[in-house]
DNA sequence: CATAAATTGTTGAAAAATTAACAATTGTTG
DNA sequence: CAACAATTGTTAATTTTTCAACAATTTATG
């Protein structure tokens, strides 16, 4: 399913609702109302409502959105048909995590693989994925079509590990070093630190405070 | 330090720009041109001159900005001057990769607890974290002013911990359950999941293929 | 010492994102 | 069956964010 350009932030809420409606998604309940959305997002009503209006969505006018065609149409967005390929390089406690948490959630997006450096994670499998030397990365890649790859080495190791999955062909990195990578524009590159996001958090924390003493 | 009310975005962007210059600062390298730093955080120069404009700093003109300086100013508008103090709650892998990512990075900002329901992880420290069990979150989170919480447990949990958190009245929390939450708005609440980044990933990765084939 | 090159600081324009407003629809209630 | 209440879909207005343009300044260069 091709949509003609949907805005940058309403694509990342797409994802967002898909996940709060598998969240809400009961026998007792099959349909909900933008404000019930919008409350789970902590965002404003409209703007679910014209969200979906860019992908086409009509709701019932009594009864609210059917949760179930609104998932299966926003996967025809987001998710591609065949499904894509991830790897994790990296697997301390953040690729773990990562990889623990994930499993079984997406079915259209599959961890294949994990890269590591200490051999004796390596071959053994962690939580069904396959383990591998970070040296294998590039063959390992190619081998099995993977077109994601998730950062979560330390950040002196990142860029290396940034070249080697763009030489083996990735579409796509999500990095959670902190360090920035520089990746060609074909590339797409999202990076996520996690004090950074703490700091955001004590910062504001510290201004709604204040304005609400 | 008191700015007039800085925008959302400069904001965020001020965190990355610290983060970047920490990385950066060494004795070769004393200053940065604007397109140094938007080269790292994938912005444009311009970007960059307008946020150190709204906060009030100059460069020199021939050697650019004094990465020093701009550390300590940034310092002076986003840490709090008598620090804060952070709580992990889940010592799962997520819990853990943070506490250790964390440490001694930042020295405004101290992680000062952990809490688990695993009685083998209590009263044993991680890091040099104090593990407290979950059942005394709000009395040690009063006890030590803590005003922060970070939330690493399990999406059924999540609610729970959030409303103690909440009673023990912190000032914001970092959500990186699944499970979108609902707290006052005096505290300010920050989520981020780690798979619905992974779609975003996807789905522009897919789009940015298609764009460049 | 005049010219060129590089960079900052800033204003104003442009683009993107959010919000407000409201007609249209549909069930409910007195 | 008329008035009301609740909700969607959509357009228009507003706000926020980004970007483009350029004067001003400094150093280097011939």
């Amino acid at each position: 399913m091709y949509l003609k350009n949907l805005p940058h932030k309403t694509v990342e809420r797409l994802s967002q609702y898909r996940r709060a409606l598998l969240l809400t998604l009961s026998k007792e309940k099959t349909h909900v109302f933008s404000h019930e959305i919008a409350l789970m997002l902590h965002i404003t009503p409209v703007q679910v409502r014209r969200d979906l209006m860019l992908i086409g969505y009509s709701g019932n006018l009594r009864k609210g959105y059917d949760i179930k065609e609104l998932i299966e149409l926003i996967g025809r967005i987001v998710d591609t048909e065949k499904g894509q390929r991830v790897a994790v390089i990296g697997l301390g406690n953040l690729g773990k995590a990562f990889i623990s948490y994930f499993k079984g959630k997406r079915n259209k997006l599959t961890i294949i693989a994990a890269f590591d450096v200490n051999p004796e994670k390596i071959n053994r499998g962690f939580d069904g994925v396959t383990v591998y030397h970070i040296n294998s990365l590039v063959e390992v890649v190619k081998k099995h079509n993977i077109s994601i790859g998730i950062i979560t080495v330390p950040a002196d190791q990142a860029p290396d590990i940034a070249e080697a999955l763009v030489e083996a062909g990735v579409k796509g990195i999500l990095n959670y070093s902190p360090k920035p990578l520089n990746v060609p524009p074909y590339v797409y590159l999202e990076e996520y630190d996690m004090i950074t996001s703490l700091e955001k958090v004590a910062f504001f924390a510290k201004k709604n405070d204040e304005r609400f003493k």
